[in-house]
DNA sequence: ATAGGGCTTCCAGCAACTGGAAGCTCAATA
DNA sequence: TATTGAGCTTCCAGTTGCTGGAAGCCCTAT
């Protein structure tokens, strides 16, 4: 398989499929005129990672992962750990949104939104109480 | 003021004082041996970046708050603008965490996380169904 | 005089791509 | 058969918002 086809069935984009190739996470074979040749594995390699990646894992827990995945003496503890890890992160960051939320959304209730310069978002932000 | 003063008052490193002005956030005078010499204004200017990146304000939005908390003839609607579209942004990006945060979490319940390879996380990213 | 801390600049690198240029290859058409 | 045009290749640069480090000047205190 040429890595356009791949791209079309694994919806990840020829450029990113080059770039992890550089950062080695697949490596698939070359054809004589120097094209990529991509096996089934290869492609089920990248799904794996695109679907890892829609998860938000960074790039190295993907790569672990895939160690994990392909490693059949693995313990799934080891997958639950960074799971977990992963899920604390996206929790630390959801509290963070929210209270950024929270905080414009009361100036943005406040903002009269007209042609009158006053405005409790600017207020706030240069350190008005 | 030298520049460790205002990184301790404001909180904001030296280094990204010195980036700010790299990118015309802020322009301290100079002293005649070179150190930069920020006025109370500076400050203010700094402390205003700093409440508006906690909030989650791209460096440019930053820009054009700023440039409308010192324009005397603003329209509140304009900030409105500006922050209500961060808000959407904000709501988009909670929302994309809680779907990875749903997934995730069953994936990780369902995982005995012990000494055994089978793993529901990896199954599912290997496109299980 | 010297030690230290603070200041300066510049260069490089992080994550995870993405865009673009220059150039080769291949399949199909005129 | 010659030539399009699409698809492939590599490499370099840029994105966002800093952050680290090296080399070197400045200032104060001992």
């Amino acid at each position: 398989m040429n890595i356009g086809e791949v791209a079309d069935r694994t919806g990840i984009p020829a450029k990113t499929i080059r770039y992890y190739e550089d950062i080695g996470l697949v490596r698939p074979m070359r054809r004589p005129n120097g094209y990529r040749a991509f096996r089934d594995t290869d492609l089920h390699k990248l799904a794996f990672l695109g679907r890892a990646r829609a998860l938000g894992f960074s790039i190295e827990d993907c790569r672990t992962l895939l160690g994990l995945y392909e490693n059949e003496s693995r313990e799934s503890s080891q997958v639950k750990i960074v799971a977990t890890e992963h899920l604390a992160a996206i929790d630390r960051k959801i509290a963070q949104l929210q209270s950024m939320y929270k905080t414009l959304s009361h100036l943005v209730d406040g903002c009269q939104g007209d042609h009158r310069p006053d405005c409790p978002i600017l207020s706030d932000l240069s350190g008005n109480p």
